[in-house]
DNA sequence: ACGCAATGCGTGGCAGACTAAGCATTGTTG
DNA sequence: CAACAATGCTTAGTCTGCCACGCATTGCGT
């Protein structure tokens, strides 16, 4: 389906921030790398940009990248969704960790979920 | 452009990321909506997915949706600097462990993070 | 031995992101 | 008026993200 609405909210969004930097869509073109007609058309709801023309564009607008994201619907994660990520996914995204200690830290933690029984445990590589 | 080596770098961190999850390609597949074919080439960094794709990821691995377009190479700005989601609490707050689990697992979690030779033992590099 | 399910990977093809070139209109200048 | 430039838009085409399907291998159960 060519026309989702998803695109024609984002492309009113960078019509109005085009329109508030004064500029035209060859211009914007010009400062971010993108061609104008592709930039007529996502304007015109008929295309979604692809996250890299987001950066470019967000660039060119000297606006935070995470806006740009967020206002094409890609990040519509909530910012603080929820209280217990689980110890699981607070092992993996862990930043002080190297991955041989997630590793070792998720295999006693899955032993014991499974019980006195010693499960044959995956190959680490 | 077949070979392109930012495409190589975040196959290798999707790899890891669902190898210490301790799924298969087709657990993942289902786990966010994408083909297994695909997820495969990702993997062997024929590709380079998109940010639906990436957004996709991030909710099946449970893990913020910013880290992912940042390991991706898509937002080289903003880190905005979020804290950690908490090893400890997270084991701590758990239902399914026992008293003496908790005490060992974040025995073993200290031990990586006070250690400065992290890695006395289990070479495996 | 025989299935059979699960894993990773290759192929063909469709849809969409993206561009180059050109059209139509509106100035603005001589 | 002619001539030029700038704007927004359309069209035709290329490239690639992505999927449905199938193949080869491994491992488990009978």
């Amino acid at each position: 389906m060519g026309t989702d609405e998803a695109a024609q909210a984002f492309g009113d969004f960078l019509q109005s921030q085009r329109r508030l930097a004064n500029i035209s869509q060859r211009q914007l073109a010009r400062a971010s790398g993108v061609s104008d007609s592709y930039l007529s058309q996502v304007e015109r709801g008929l295309y979604r940009p692809s996250a890299e023309v987001l950066k470019a564009l967000a660039h060119a607008f000297e606006i935070p990248v995470s806006t740009m994201f967020t206002q094409s619907g890609l990040m519509d994660e909530a910012p603080e969704a929820e209280a217990s990520p689980g110890i699981e996914a607070a092992i993996r995204h862990d930043t002080q960790l190297n991955a041989e200690q997630k590793a070792a830290l998720l295999s006693v933690y899955r032993a014991f979920l499974n019980g006195p029984r010693g499960e044959p445990h995956t190959p680490l590589d």
